[in-house]
DNA sequence: GTCTATAGCCAGATAGAC
DNA sequence: GTCTATCTGGCTATAGAC
């Protein structure tokens, strides 16, 4: 069986309360609304989760446990650095037109409670970023690329890939872009951020 | 006389109001903070500002209004486009090291109430690409620049500029930086994130 | 496990004295 | 203009019947 989660109340309310936490933010969630999105009551939030602070805390790490993988095309695989550039941007963005509230709810709530970090870090399975470093010196010393910082690079990354996301009302507004113009810009995205990278880098 | 703001009660409401509602967004801000911060009681934050959602709309609009100048740097002036970057990165990281809290409170709060903009953008000074995209055709044209679409070359740029404010925590934890080093880390990009751009949209 | 009813609290907003 | 006191409503959380 495929949806277990939707077949019980457990995985139900996570649904809901899913759907509540990243659209309003911890602040502005009701526990009544993710209650009625489940089709239960209220009473049953608490019966589950016992307090709106733990039911928060599960949605916030099963929306991070969904998006560190995604970090893993880049950080651990074995291909050269241009692949692993052209992979994940592809990858993220389609993963993140699949999920366009994820990166504003994870980066919105850690920086309204910063301390939250260090409890996902003490996880297994926290993006490292050891092998990426390894492999940039590599390319450099090879002569493949220019020199740069692996920090200053793999910001520059997922900057460029995260960002549309973030700012979507924004980029609307200052290119003129109605909703149709706006999801064909991001799908362009997909070749062209992992292009624009690629010549910033590589050796003239 | 130049704190004519801090003398009145009004404008140190407004001052109050800035640090609470940016640190901790429309839904977590408490009247009552904003109210002691000012050193005066809630009673007259309704006096002056008549409502808490008025008294965020001032706030907003503020920041705004001292975020869109910024752009003009890159949209409206009349140097190169090497320069425009060069000397849009620079000022925009030194105001944001100034003003940590602000993209990201313009972005949540944009995020929360997508038509928000729409009040924007009926004011006069609202960024304009026009003469940028103009700046970026005829570059193109006399083959100083690869071919590139402006929205994208535009997003490109406020993406890496703005993005390392957003994204503080999530940094920190994956570069594994304190506080000291991400500050390093920061303003090394006043340099760095313009020879990246520069690099990707120059002819070879 | 699931429900209804309600406790208990805290927020935004207002009345009215000074 | 500024204050204290209070209203009113909405929220999280729990008690207790089924």
């Amino acid at each position: 069986m495929k949806k277990s989660k939707d077949e019980n109340t457990e995985g139900q309310i996570l649904d809901a309360a899913k759907d509540v936490f990243q659209s309003k933010g911890m602040d502005g969630a009701r526990m009544q609304e993710i209650a009625d999105k489940a089709g239960i009551n209220k009473a049953m939030l608490h019966y589950y989760y016992r307090s709106k602070q733990l039911l928060f805390e599960a949605v916030f790490k099963n929306a991070f446990s969904l998006l560190a993988p995604q970090l893993n095309t880049i950080l651990n695989d074995d291909s050269s650095l241009e692949d692993k550039i052209k992979n994940f941007t592809m990858d993220y963005t389609t993963f993140m037109m699949k999920h366009p509230y994820l990166p504003n709810f994870i980066i919105q709530e850690l920086n309204r409670n910063e301390d939250f970090i260090l409890k996902l870090k003490e996880n297994t399975g926290f993006p490292n970023l050891k092998k990426f470093k390894e492999k940039v010196a590599d390319e450099i010393n090879q002569g493949l690329i220019q020199p740069i910082d692996a920090d200053q690079l793999f910001v520059n990354i997922i900057a460029l890939n995260i960002f549309p996301f973030l700012g979507k009302p924004l980029i609307k507004a200052f290119t003129d872009k109605d909703e149709k113009a706006y999801k064909t810009f991001v799908e362009e995205r997909k070749t062209e951020v992992s292009n624009f990278i690629i010549n910033a880098i590589k050796k003239q």
